[in-house]
DNA sequence: ACGAGAATGAAAATCATTTTCATTTGTGAT
DNA sequence: ATCACAAATGAAAATGATTTTCATTCTCGT
């Protein structure tokens, strides 16, 4: 198990909290820093773990890693373009406490995406 | 520029209209079906572009191909023991559908998934 | 200083997907 | 039926992200 090398989060932070591991790469390649792509990937991982970065994906597939903040709420994401909205989730949550609590499920949890194409990409 | 062999269509159509290149390849494999991966691939980009069926990508980055206008269910799972109940989404439909309108959003889809822990496993 | 375990990164391995290219098949004109 | 050409096919190579391997380098506690 390998702890977040933290330039890796700076650097994320830095690139407007949105980016893939090869563009995180890239980023602190051209900054002069000296990191491995293995560790950048890594580190990633490990934030996604510790739940301090979302990972959501590209429509090519490619895995864009993201800073969430602490509240829980959704996003609608461009597929073209990237760009993320953050949305309000309040009938979700009822949605998904009531459906679970029916099928006499506990300690509920569950997520939410809505994806399309955003204005200006149309 | 290639139009889409039927059979794969239709290999998808018995696959409960939901799977990757992959397992579509593997199945007509196995049904006996004579053709190529990459014909596979030609045939679900062409069905895309005709929007016969959608794109939607699992969690590791795989591609699936989805009939479009299937009615699409969500899954309520299990932490523990990972048993799956499909559930009724006509909320989470209309509010994906209404949320993404509100921002300009055009072409949309979503995911939903609740998770927790069923009765037996409590 | 010493040694164990963690962190690092270069290179190789994986895996889905795309591209190349030579071959086969289908079609329409004669 | 035959010829010519476009479309379809698929094996193999190329691509690109991600993961794994493994040898080396750091860190700490002793």
């Amino acid at each position: 198990m390998s702890r977040s090398n933290p330039r890796v989060l700076s650097t994320l932070e830095r690139a407007g909290g949105f980016a893939s591991a090869q563009e995180v790469y890239r980023l602190m390649q051209r900054e002069g820093e000296s990191i491995g792509l293995t560790t950048v990937y890594r580190s990633l991982q490990s934030l996604v773990n510790d739940k301090i970065v979302d990972v959501l994906r590209r429509e090519d597939g490619e895995a864009i890693y993201r800073l969430c903040g602490e509240e829980h709420h959704h996003h609608l994401v461009c597929k073209s373009c990237g760009v993320t909205v953050e949305i309000e989730g309040g009938a979700i949550e009822k949605w998904a406490k009531k459906v679970a609590e029916d099928h006499g499920f506990r300690d509920v949890g569950h997520t939410a995406e809505i994806f399309g194409i955003c204005e200006k990409c149309s």
